[in-house]
Order: structure tokens, then C-alpha cells, then sequence
DNA sequence: GTGGTCTAGACCACT
DNA sequence: GTGGTCTAGACCACG
């Protein structure tokens, strides 16, 4: 698991902590029940706070994205991972209404703005997650 | 000009001040050369402090979305408002991937996504600018 | 006499009109005895207010670019203009001084920058003043 | 870092501060990367309001001298000043324009006006940045 | 301890 | 009456 941080981004640095691990469990590189480094480690790999790391693995967990044992450390959520919720749903509005805008304020055309929101999803997830159960022979 | 703030959002006043700003504009209901209120009449029916709608006054100028004239007021950008500049496609980009990241995470698929999109576009974006009057029969 | 107004620029207009006619008169577009527009005719030429022509006339005659009287309305200084006094050398300098430094952060070179210092002078002074007496035959 | 602040000039206090600092930069008093004291410190030092300082630092910010790190501090840009843009040349030009125009109305001419700029330069500028130790016989 | 945000209130320059 | 500047003081997010 390879973590991108800019550290003069004005987006925090336990938000882009957790924008990266998402990301990383929707393009598949972690995959649900996989173990994520310990608070410890990953705060000592990319040079920040205990409490950085602690804070992003906090929120991920809140919403369901990863699990916290005690003993065994940090995983993927393997329990299923939380779907299209109306909260998400409503939340993702919430968040994209000010890009749409600006882009419409620009003078960009929908379609314009479709193909952009498509690259960006096939760039993050290349080989569509295997949803459901895998076929275990 | 109708403002909704939320006083209890986690998003500072002065952002989402902006955002409104940018939405009107986008759907023109705000038109360029339009005329804004003073600051000190925003801030008062919004009852928010002076500084604060400076403050999103400001950078709505910095972007060029609206001209500051000296001691006469506020006006939406006449001379033709900023297109799609690389920085700002590049900050769109930014601003999308996590979104995105976040709706593959949860099981969203592209042509859901693209019509969340879409929808959002439609509605905000004004019908074609019916210059003049409409036909009415 | 043109005058060309930038109202969006953060220079107060007064000043951006004491400029244009210090630049005039530098330029001898504008000679030691000729009259100016009267304040209120400037006014309704340019489209701005009386006080604004008013406060540009009255600063420029303080430092004696220009006469003003009661009736015969204003002109440039007929009595010989004001040459190179401490006071104005030491004004010079610390209006140059940021504009230098800034310039030497941003890596320009003496030469540079001498050449542009001297491009602007041959440009603003094209014919140079005779300064003294003119050969009168 | 001293910083030389008239609280009656007619200069903005921000503006001065600007100035102080970019001046430092061009002297190499201040190294990039070189931490600058944090806004409540410097406020402290000057005298000033915290609000005040950290407008200045804002604004150097945008122009790309500063790094404003999140919750670590202010240092002088490490990763390369910004060079000469055509928008700072534009700008220049405009800061150069009355004050050169003026000087020529005072009867300064070229090679005086050149001196002067040259003085200030090389009064600016540092002497040529030995990088290494120099050569002690 | 750091910068970011917000409030409240004041004076000034400009038009 | 407008925006620009400055002060004073407060709370919060971040690390």
C-alpha cells in the first residue's frame, strides 16, 4: 500500500489518509479481510503523528470501511462493505452540487463533465470489483 | 438573491457563501453585470459578520467570478466569466477522485453515477437561456 | 487629451488620473502654460465624480504640476516645474525599492531590469523635452 | 528577521510587512525553507495584530514566496521562487510606469534614473551567494 | 502551539 | 454609503 501525501495541501492530512485507503479499497489493491499496517507502523512510514493515523483509522471505522481489534490490528472490512445508503447518497449530493456548479459556471457542457467523472472511475477501478461472492470452487 | 446557510455545517460560512454565489451565477439567476449586495447588507440579512462575507467577496473576485469596483458595490463578472482553465480542470479532478473513490467503494456503478451527475447538472443548470420572450401561443 | 480609466483597478482613480496627466506632461503632450479642462467638463468627459477631478487637480497643484485659478480655470505650470528636490529623490526611492526587490527575488538580473527601466523612459519620453531655453531665431 | 514597520505611513501595515519580507528573500537574509516566526510571535514582535500578520503571510502565500504548512509554520518557499512571469513583467511595468514618468517631468534624465535603480539593486541584492565556504588563505 | 474561522466594533479612503 | 484596514478577543481543527 503505497500513501501519497501533500503535506502543504490545505486538505488535512488524515482526510487524504483516508482518501487514499478508500481509494485503495475501490480500485482493489486492498481487498476486504486484508490487514492494514498498525497505527504505529503507518504513522513511523509516511513520517506523521500517532494521532493522525489513529484519527483517519477512527473514521474509517465509523463508517464501516475497516475494523479495529485490539490484538489483531486493523483490517479491511471483511463483513461487507457498507453499500448505497441514503445518507451516502445524500452526502455525495452534498459534495459534488459545488463541483457541477462550477463547472457549469465555466461553461462546461454535460457531456464534457460525464466524461470527466468517467475516466476518473474507470482510472480508480481498472477491473471491476468482483461484486457479490467470488466463485470458490 | 436567496441565501440558505447552515450555521451547523462543518463547512465555514464563507465557503458555502461562495458556493451559492457560484450556483446562482451557473444558473443565472445571477446574471454578469448583475449587482450583488454590499457587503454590509448581506452580511446583516444573513446574519453573519461583515468579515465574513468580505472574506467570500474576496475570493469570488480572486477567481474572477465577480468585480469589486471601488466604493460603488458588487457586480457579477461582465467581461465574460473564466472558462476551463487547466488549473481549474486539474482542481476538478482533485475534488472528484475522492468523491468517486468513495461511490465505487460503496458498489456504485458507472451509469449510476453518471446519472447522479447528470440529475445534479440538470438541476442546477438554467434551460438554455431563452433570450427575450418565450412563444406562448 | 486622453485620458484612459481602469475603474476596476485598485488605484484609486484619482490617482490614476494625477498619473495620467504627470505622464502627459512628461510626455510634453501636455506644455508648461496650456490649459487643463476645467474640473467640472474632465468630470462629465471621463464619467466621474466632480470631487474625485477635484482631489486629482488640487493634490497635482500641491506639488506644483499645475496652476489652478479662480477664473481662468487650470493649467500646467507656466513658472518652470518643479525639479529634482531631496524630498521627491527620496519619495523615488522608496516607491523603487519594493519594485526592485520583488524583481530581484523573482531572479531578474541588473541588466534586465535596466532595460526595462530605460524601454518605459524612451517610450514615455519620445522627444526629449528641451529642457531650457528654446532656440528662438 | 528585523522588520522596520512606519506606523504612519500611508502604506498598509500588511503591505510593509509584504515588502520586509519579499526584500529579505531578495537579499538572502531570508533562505528558502528558512522558517519564518509563526503569526502570533511575529504580531507580538511588531506590535501588531495577529490578523494583520497573517493576511501578509496569506498573501505571500498566493504569490508563491511562502509555504504555509498546516500546524507547522511559515517557511520561505523551498521548492523554487516563482520566476519572471509575463503577469509579474505586466505588473512591474504598471508599478514603473508613474514613477519613471514622474521623474522625467522633474527633469531627471536617462543615465541619472538608471543610477539610481542600479544603487538600489545592488544595495538589495546580495553579493553573489558563495555558495561554500570562500577561499581563507 | 499552529493556522483557520468568526465575531464585534472602529476608523478611514473613496466616490 | 461603499469597501479597505486594523484591533481585540474567541473557539476550533490540526498535529
Amino acid at each position: 500500500m503505497i500513501i501519497q501525501l501533500d503535506m502543504q495541501s490545505e486538505v488535512p492530512i488524515y482526510i487524504q489518509l483516508m482518501n487514499q485507503i478508500i481509494e485503495g479499497i475501490a480500485a482493489s489493491r486492498l481487498k476486504p479481510g486484508e490487514a492494514l499496517p498498525s497505527v504505529r507502523h503507518l504513522a513511523a512510514d509516511i513520517g506523521v503523528n500517532l494521532h493522525t493515523v489513529n484519527k483517519a483509522y477512527t473514521l474509517l471505522k465509523q463508517e464501516g470501511y475497516i475494523q479495529i481489534h485490539r490484538q489483531k490490528g486493523v483490517v479491511v472490512q471483511p463483513d461487507g462493505l457498507p453499500g448505497l445508503t441514503p445518507e451516502f447518497m445524500a452526502k455525495q449530493l452534498e459534495q459534488l452540487r459545488p463541483i457541477i456548479a462550477e463547472s457549469i459556471l465555466r461553461g462546461m457542457n454535460l457531456s464534457g463533465l460525464l466524461s470527466q467523472v468517467q475516466k476518473l472511475y474507470e482510472q480508480i477501478s481498472p477491473s471491476p470489483p468482483q461484486s457479490g461472492k467470488e466463485p470458490t470452487p
